[in-house]
DNA sequence: ATGGCCAATTTTATTGGA
């Protein structure tokens, strides 16, 4: 199973490159992010013409998640279920083939004293509870973009990044805490070396000198993540027009 | 080559992204 994580910002801005880029990779399942539509704009048609389903959970604007899949998307459901705000929509899960698939759009944060940080804080803690509560000895992978530099090796220019909403003490903490549940960073299962990115600042040239940061991940439960063969960024999808600022993070599974 | 922001809406400014 090739199973892909990927924030289009926008599906409608992004929909010929991801229609091309799906033919081209033919990935099984896809974890979509920053759809910025709602289910009634989402381009079910040309989705479905690619040969793909889709489990969508849509917002206008802002936000928004899907799992493409070339298989049946089964017991689908949208957000935390804890009780809590469930107004962004920022979580859907479904069941692809017996492995469970979460796609998760994490708070950005804005800036440290921000709201906006708090609610990322308190967002986090929950993703962490939901996390506990999934059947962690099954195939599951929750993918998406976690807004999160997990190390130095994650950062070009380190001194510009930490401390900040995407690179600090109490994030990288927080993102080991789910290593520590158990699941596994799928891209660092096949690669150790820093300077590998998943986003790039549109401004002040960030892609032409890579300064970039990798905050989009593919965690998987060690009953999945076991017979992973390959990771890999495809930055190719940065390059041309009409880029979103993030590029696809790819993992393969299964033995033969 | 990969090029000095982009996308949606509240649209000719503003908001959010990271």
């Amino acid at each position: 199973m090739l199973l892909a994580t990927w924030n289009v910002n926008s599906i409608r801005a992004r929909e010929e490159r991801l229609l091309a880029w799906l033919e081209h990779r033919c990935p099984d399942v896809v974890c979509l992010q920053e759809l910025k539509c709602t289910e009634e704009q989402f381009p079910y048609d040309a989705i479905t013409a690619a040969g793909y389903q889709a489990a969508v959970h849509g917002q206008k604007t802002y936000n928004g998640v899907a799992i493409l899949a070339k298989s049946p998307i089964e017991d689908v459901s949208t957000g935390f279920g804890d009780g809590g705000d469930e107004s962004q929509a920022r979580v859907i899960s479904g069941t692809v083939e017996d492995t469970r698939i979460i796609s998760v759009y994490v708070v950005n944060g804005k800036s440290i004293d921000s709201d906006k940080y708090a609610l990322k804080l308190e967002w986090l803690d929950r993703l962490e509870r939901f996390v506990a509560r999934q059947d962690l000895a099954a195939p599951l992978a929750i993918c998406g973009d976690y807004n999160i530099v997990p190390d130095e090796r994650d950062v070009e220019k380190k001194e510009a990044w930490e401390g900040g909403v995407l690179y600090n003490e109490d994030l990288s903490t927080r993102f080991q805490r789910l290593l520590d549940i158990g699941l596994v960073d799928t891209f660092r299962r096949h690669h150790q070396e820093g300077g590998l990115y998943s986003w790039w600042d549109y401004r002040m040239l960030g892609f032409p000198k890579n300064n970039g940061l990798r905050i989009d991940h593919l965690l998987a439960t060690p009953a999945l993540a076991d017979t992973s063969t390959d990771a890999y960024i495809d930055r190719d999808q940065r390059k041309g027009q009409k880029p979103s600022d993030h590029a696809p993070v790819l993992a393969e599974f299964g033995l033969g």
